[in-house]
RNA sequence: CGGGGUGUGGCUCAGUUUGGUAGAGUGCUUGGUUCGGGACCAAGAGGCCGCGGGUUCGAGUCCCGCCACUCCGACCA
């Protein structure tokens, strides 16, 4: 390719809306160029180097099993009915009708289609397990995307569907899928990706797992425990609460004025927020009832947890305006006689001699236990984790201090279960004739935003150092000073013939000053570069180098063909 | 959906307070001098100042409405 027929401009100046490194150098470099909010054009660099991320994702799949498919990207709603996806889901899913008025949707995700598909090709045993997968546009119609091509509305994904005639196959062939993706993210160039324990949401299901970009311009939140391996999304992490045996001691009534918060409370009683017992109040989606949570003081409840717990969508309660009986900033948990569901956190369980709202105005309670006999008719049944996780919080596993570190979603899988094949009456006759229900499985990577973590991951300065395996071309040739000195263009022009026999090249042919060359072969990130340029009048050699600046050399003429096969191969197998 | 911000040549931005012929840098075109880390000189092209109303002799600038983009939060299959 020549770099003066390449369609894209390379801008000097950082663009004014972009903050993360991938989103800046990727529009500097002429990868991509925004459509609309969240709706981008790839340019010929990023279409090489997702194509280059397909390929690799492709091999992967292929070897544990997988069919490629295609799945339309606009469905009837009336798939989507069947299981009850086209109600369930908001307005993310953009519907619209076509010329007979029926309504349609943009695919935001392929369940409904690969059931749709697998019942009437899959309906006997003898046909199990298989994998199927696509790669994708998708679209979801975020209420904000950001970043570039980290969060966007539409994308290419590709997602993958197995079918298991037990949960136990499913659990194997999860694993065996787990391996592909820790692959898949290393021959793309990112080893360091973590697969954390995550939140299934409204996909349905149990065990579900997230690959996570480490990476401070992350949106997800995560607990890592350097000392026993734990990982998980905030969202679904358990929560431990470094816990302190402490005695009891008899139950006294205070007087707190207008003490309505945690902070109000312990600066009037001179105490700390983990010696109190918090109570966060919350309206469930179409029920009357409220439900209250009680909380250790120093942490916050999980919304997520609670949604799930509950069952359905909750919503934060500040004032007594729908549940009039019940003593707004003055909860406790003792003699709490209001007419709500009540939820125990586990961050109280065994904690003693707390301060907690004594269900009166302007009257705490101290020195409460959170025992059988400390809270007495109000003892809970159980305590469930409602918690969210906090900085310095302790590993829920091993007991020691865990880290908070920030990620990036490049992937999922989930263990689907029957969600989508019992709704949408999917069976297969087995051994003995007798009709079941597959269990599903889903794995899905985003492929823009996976370029774009590697760009995260990889970059100095002055652009990306794409890893080799998904470089948009393998080796950059440079001719300085060619319009001047002919032996310089014609050495070049030779060289270029050499080299695209063998790989991909981006040749710079135009009449520009080096400082403009170099400036621009930094932002496309070609792992070798080979400049012709005034060494060939001085003794004769052109210069090698790498992106990552692992390597520079000058060599002769005709041995730059064996150098660049050399680095070629070196970095190659640094990838592994 | 709540709260902020911004819309002016391809890109980055002045100009808006106090209304009076549309600006700079960069990029682009042409010619010349340069030529290993974003060179220099000269001459050019390129703008419904987001859109629609209004006020005014006159609006990029003031008023009203709308739209788009963006940041923080909520949401995120």
């Amino acid at each position: 390719m020549l770099l003066s027929q390449l369609i894209g401009e390379r801008y000097r100046e950082k663009p004014g809306d972009a903050t993360m490194a991938s989103h800046i150098f990727m529009l500097r470099g002429g990868y991509i160029r925004q459509v609309a909010s969240g709706i981008y054009t790839l340019l010929p660099p990023a279409k090489r180097i997702t194509a280059k991320i397909e390929a690799i994702i492709r091999q992967e799949m292929d070897a544990i099993g997988g069919q490629e498919v295609l799945f339309p990207v606009v469905m009837p709603a009336e798939l989507w009915r069947e299981s009850g996806r086209y109600d369930s889901i908001g307005s993310e899913l953009l519907r619209m009708r076509d010329r007979t008025g029926h309504d349609m949707l943009l695919g935001m995700t392929h369940e409904e289609a690969s059931v749709h598909l697998a019942r009437s090709e899959a309906t006997s045993y003898t046909r199990f397990p298989f994998m199927i997968y696509q790669i994708q546009t998708k679209f979801r119609d975020e209420p904000r995307s950001r970043g570039g091509l980290i969060r966007v509305r539409e994308f290419t994904m590709k997602d993958a569907y197995s079918f298991h005639t037990s949960q136990e196959d499913l659990a194997r062939y999860y694993e065996i899928c787990h391996k592909a993706y820790e692959r898949i993210f290393a021959r793309v160039g990112l080893p360091g990706i973590v697969s954390v324990k995550s939140d299934t949401g409204m996909m349905g299901g149990k065990v579900a797992h997230e690959f996570m970009l480490l990476s401070d311009s992350g949106e997800d939140s995560l607990v890592i425990c350097p000392h026993c391996g734990f990982s998980a999304n905030v969202e679904a992490s358990p929560v431990r609460a470094a816990h302190e045996e402490r005695p009891s001691r008899p139950v006294r009534k205070l007087e707190t004025p207008h003490c309505k918060t945690i902070d109000d409370l312990c600066a009037l009683l001179g105490t700390t927020p983990d010696r109190t017992v918090k109570a966060c109040v919350f309206a469930v989606e179409g029920r009357r009832k409220p439900v209250v949570v009680f909380i250790r003081g120093d942490f916050e409840v999980n919304e997520a947890k609670l949604r799930q717990r509950v069952g359905a969508d909750v919503f934060p309660l500040a004032d007594s305006a729908s549940c009039p009986d019940i003593c707004f900033g003055f909860i406790g948990p003792v003699g709490f006689s209001a007419d709500a569901d009540v939820w125990f956190d586990a961050t109280l369980e065994g904690e003693k001699d707390m301060v907690c709202g004594a269900n009166e105005a302007d009257l705490h309670l101290s020195g409460v236990d959170m025992t059988p006999e400390g809270l007495g008719a109000n003892w809970p049944a159980g305590f469930f984790d409602l918690a969210k996780a906090r900085a310095g919080d302790v590993c829920p596993v091993c007991g020691k201090p865990a880290d908070l570190r920030r990620g990036i979603e490049m992937g999922n899988i989930f263990q689907l279960g029957t969600k989508y094949s019992a709704s949408m009456g999917y069976t297969y006759t087995d051994a003995d004739g007798k009709p079941q229900t597959p269990i599903m499985g889903c794995y899905g990577i985003g492929v823009g935003r996976l370029m774009a973590g590697i760009c995260e991951e990889h970059h100095d300065d002055y652009g990306p150092v794409w890893p080799i395996s998904v470089a948009p071309w393998q080796i950059h040739l440079c001719a300085i000073g060619g319009a001047k000195d002919p032996a310089v263009a014609e050495a070049a022009r030779q060289l270029y013939g050499e080299l695209s026999a063998r790989h991909e090249v981006i040749f710079d042919d135009r009449n520009v000053t080096a400082g403009v060359a170099f400036a621009d072969a930094d932002l496309l990130g070609v792992p070798v570069r080979v400049i012709v340029g005034r060494g060939l009048g001085r003794d004769g050699t052109v210069e090698v180098a790498t992106r990552d600046k692992s390597y520079r050399e000058n060599v002769p003429l005709d041995g730059v063909p064996a150098a660049v096969e050399a680095q070629i191969a070196r970095l190659t197998a640094e990838i592994g």
